[in-house]
RNA sequence: GCGAGAGUGGCGAAACUGGUAGACGCGCUGGAUUUAGGUUCCAGUGGCCUCGGCCGUGGGGGUUCGAGUCCCCCCUCUCGCACCA
């Protein structure tokens, strides 16, 4: 028997006490179950602040997914662990001087503290911190095993520099042009970067879409992200110099004789060779004021073209004739070979070029084979036949594109090609909290990568931020790092000070997840062999072209390698929905905080500023510290505990839509959760003589709720499979709406134990602790999680009666009850013997009907 | 501009391959118990209405016996990419 009341605070340290005595949640890792099932979800920042709500969600419904498949007998293993390096307690350090070890260490007890009050079923045992010498050892050895592998390099590139942070910013950490912290303008320098060749993989990480469950959307955004596009490199000659060749990319080789010019990025290699005396100035002053135009100028789509005229000229390969080589800045030097041959009659681009700067336009594709250039305002891009194109001529677009790559390839001049937007991924930053790129620089032998028995290298504890000098790592001010002898002749050398991006090191966690302490290796190959990969990963959308991409990277890296014996990490992914919340904007006080507003009489929305008396600006946008809307989560786990809050969570909408937090409808979890607690008590029989599936009953009370329990145990296995969180708590709902009354009558004991059990088993993944509880009182062992998931009658799934609408001339007209797989002339007279239908076919002819068994039946008259 | 997705009661949202639109919850209305409840329970709750019905899923067309669901056009919003040759 349970207590009266249901008193969630108590009852929920109870269960988190035991369960973590009992070691519940452990996994052994050694054993190879039949059905194992590694459940992940994306680990945490370790930051100062509380959880986010949206913590909360994404991990109370992974872990409900968890306890759902673990509960039908799979092997479940669902690790934790920090994210620990990077720029954010750097930052802090620099501002508080607090040392980022000492600020992380503090924030990884912290949060752990707060993580393990969620309740979830995590395996502590397997906790990891990539800040961890330990950890971070192998993070290293994965950059010597690429370097090893030709896919690593050290190359110049233009970056993103925070003049007021002082270091490179991740292009995601750039906001419109702005450094996302301090909201500085971010300008272009060319830097000596560390990249790791993931172009190398472009092709191999699009085939892989193909073989993963992943959402299409994701997908969809991997594929534009690495952007394969077919065509044909194409090389021009200089006029001048034979030579000297340009190489351009193009999707239309079929136009190439409409190529009336040539355009190449202002940071063409070329440029400064084939400039002529006359136009160095003006090319010149033009690359300058590219390089010093802001990120949202140079990208901006409805800017008018700009460009300079080197003065040198080229020889289009297939007219033969001389065109013109112009620099502009809307071709990209990051994109294919950062020159293109212009044809303005076919481009709307270099449309627009050509008549700004009265280039010559020549008309090669038509639909019809005759000219149209004269009736034309812009270009035309479409498909057709081939026109002043010399032995081309009439051929249609698809098939000169195939014959003219075929002609430069068979001539020396380019070929077919397939080109990739990806870009290789940059990994170094000028950064002290990060992985120190395992590399020396040694004056006689170059770069020499460190030995791979000297890893790690450590991050030294000692630094002084704000020493270094601009462009440099805050490692560089570190004698003690820097100074050491090269490996390969034994000389004096200096380290590289640079250290890793972050997402280097989240790019193998979910292999080192598995086996945490290894020290032969990043992970245990025969444990990884085992459980890897990832059945189910659940993280941010967010991260579709970051993190999901490059981890897919590694793992196809580790396979080509012979590491492992697949190539995708996670089999299966599923994003949440981003919790928002009501932001207020005041005119006079900036973002205000819901509690320092007023409501405003006559309206559900708009609010006042409570300082000020004005009227706020009210945005739905996503909780965060600068405009004050987050969610103080811990109100509510005091209030109504932390089951409520998980299962409230669970039921505001739809798991990838997430929603806008609105605490008004929380009350009605806690009343579900207090009527589940105490139809429990309801029960008078012994649990040992609840069968796991009773008879299907004789009477009709007790059948009604045998066939809902049957039904609500399909339903919510089945939409717990499938993320579908709400509405498995609708269905619960609408069970427990029936056994309250049914509880209050004469109740058949064991069909009443039977439904009840089945219902706290059903219930017991979003609110565990309650579960536990529940699952004791009625007498089960522990722990619920384990219990054999509730069965279900298919008998029980289907109604003996229907309820079938009956529609005439397709407008619905009533209803009547027919036995369940009624024929057509049962239902007929049924109609008939309805004297309201009856009434309505009175004097009609029936001329047709179309009856649907058990869903409905139209009754076309005249 | 390109790509993807979404528009359903006062609110959050349901609706399988076209087949009773609005399940479930919040809120609201009425009632019962409680001589106190921010408790519990019961009933009702899309709009209009002459109480027989009529109208309703962003707007307009269409297909169909039947459309929230399929097709075409338009509007709005969200997300991603953005001069990608």
């Amino acid at each position: 028997m349970v207590a009266n009341r249901y008193e969630p605070r108590e009852l929920e340290s109870k269960w988190r006490t035991r369960w973590e005595e009992s070691g519940l949640y452990r996994t052994d890792l050694s054993q190879t179950p039949d059905e194992r099932l590694y459940v992940l979800v994306m680990f945490i920042y370790p930051s100062g602040a509380k959880l986010h709500v949206g913590h909360w969600f994404n991990y109370t419904a992974t872990d409900i997914w968890a306890r759902a498949q673990r509960a039908r007998g799979k092997t479940v293993f669902m690790p934790m662990g920090y994210d620990a390096f990077g720029l954010p307690a750097e930052n802090y350090a620099i501002k508080h001087g607090i040392h980022p070890a000492e600020s992380t260490a503090a924030n990884i007890a912290d949060i752990r503290g707060q993580l393990a009050a969620m309740g979830a079923m995590w395996d502590w045992d397997k906790e990891l911190n990539t800040s961890a010498p330990e950890y971070y050892r192998w993070t290293q050895w994965f950059f010597l095993k690429l370097l090893e592998h030709d896919l690593a390099y050290k190359a110049e590139a233009p970056v993103n520099w925070c003049p007021d942070c002082k270091t490179v910013l991740a292009n995601e950490q750039v906001v419109e042009g702005n450094c996302e912290r301090c909201g500085r303008e971010v300008v272009q320098r060319r830097m000596k970067q560390w990249f790791f060749r993931i172009t190398r993989y472009a092709q191999r990480l699009l085939d892989g879409l193909e073989t993963i469950d992943w959402p299409e959307k994701t997908k969809i955004m991997q594929r534009n992200w690495i952007g394969r596009s077919e065509g044909a490199e194409l090389q021009f000659a200089l006029a001048d110099a034979p030579a000297t060749r340009i190489k351009v990319f193009t999707t239309r080789p079929d136009t190439v004789f409409g190529a009336t010019y040539m355009v190449l990025a202002p940071e063409h290699p070329l440029v400064p060779t084939l400039t002529t005396a006359a136009q160095r100035a003006e090319v010149e002053a033009y690359c300058l004021a590219a390089r010093k135009a802001t990120e949202i100028e140079r990208t901006s789509t409805v800017r008018e073209k700009t460009g300079a005229f080197t003065g040198a000229w080229a020889i289009n390969p297939f007219t033969r004739q001389p065109i013109p080589i112009w620099i502009a800045d809307y071709v990209l030097a990051s994109y294919g070979e950062g020159a293109i041959m212009a044809v303005p009659a076919h481009d709307q681009r270099d449309w627009e070029f050509a008549v700004k700067f009265g280039l010559p336009i020549v008309e090669v594709v038509s639909p019809d084979g005759q000219e149209h250039l004269a009736e034309y305002d812009q270009a035309y891009p479409a498909q057709g036949v081939l026109i002043h194109s010399g032995e081309f001529d009439g051929l249609p677009c698809a098939e000169a594109g195939r014959r003219i790559a075929e002609q430069a390839a068979s001539r020396g001049l380019g070929g077919p090609r397939i080109n990739y937007r990806l870009r290789d991924w940059l990994l170094s930053r000028q950064r002290y909290w990060g992985a120190p790129i395992p590399m020396i620089n040694c004056p006689d032998c170059g770069a020499v990568p460190v030995p791979e028995d000297q890893l790690p290298v450590l991050l030294p504890r000692e630094v002084v931020f704000g020493q270094a000098q601009e462009g440099e790592s805050p490692l560089a001010t570190v004698p003690s790092f820097v100074e050491t002898v090269c490996p390969r002749c034994g000389g004096p050398a200096r380290r590289e000070t640079e250290t890793m991006d972050t997402f280097v090191c989240s790019s193998w966690y979910e292999l080192r997840f598995l086996s945490p302490g290894y020290t032969d290796g990043p992970f245990d190959p025969e444990v990884v062999r085992r459980w890897m990969p990832v059945s189910q990963y659940v993280g941010g959308a967010e991260h579709a072209v970051g993190h999901l991409l490059f981890s897919r990277f590694f793992c196809k890296f580790l396979h080509d390698i012979g590491m492992v014996p697949f190539d995708e990490p996670f089999a299966k992914l599923n994003h949440q929905g981003m919790i928002r919340r009501m932001a207020y904007h005041c005119p006079r006080h900036g973002w205000i905080a819901f509690e320092t507003t007023t409501p405003v009489e006559g309206s559900s929305s708009a609010r006042d500023c409570s300082l000020c008396g004005q009227r706020t600006s009210v945005f739905d946008a996503k909780v965060s510290k600068s405009k004050l809307n987050s969610v103080d989560t811990g109100v509510y786990l005091e209030q109504y505990g932390v089951d409520t809050f998980r299962t409230y969570l669970m039921f505001m909408g739809h798991f990838s839509d997430g929603g806008v937090w609105d605490d008004s409808g929380i009350q009605g979890i806690q009343r579900f959760l207090a009527r589940v607690y105490r139809l429990a008590g309801t029960v008078t029989v012994p649990f040992a003589t609840i069968p796991r599936l009773p008879e299907p009953p004789t009477t009709t009370a007790e059948q009604e709720v045998w066939r809902k329990v049957n039904r609500t145990v399909q339903k919510v296995g089945a939409d717990l499979t499938s993320f579908d969180f709400n509405t498995a708590l609708a269905a619960m709902m609408e069970l427990t709406n029936v056994l309250v009354p049914y509880a209050d009558g004469q109740p058949d004991p064991t069909l009443l134990a039977w439904a009840v059990r089945s219902l706290v088993q059903l219930v017991a993944p979003f609110a565990p602790h309650l579960g536990e509880e529940l699952w004791e009182s009625l007498g089960g062992p522990y722990s619920v999680v384990d219990a054999p998931w509730p069965a279900f009658d298919p008998a029980g799934l289907v109604e003996d009666q229907v309820t079938l609408p009956v529609q005439i001339g397709g407008k619905l007209k009533g209803t009547v009850q027919v036995p369940r797989d009624a024929t057509s002339e049962e239902c007929l007279a049924a109609v008939l013997a309805d004297a309201k239908l009856a009434r309505l076919l009175e004097g009609r002819t029936r001329v047709k009907e179309i009856h649907v068994p058990n869903r409905m039946l139209n009754l076309i008259v005249r």
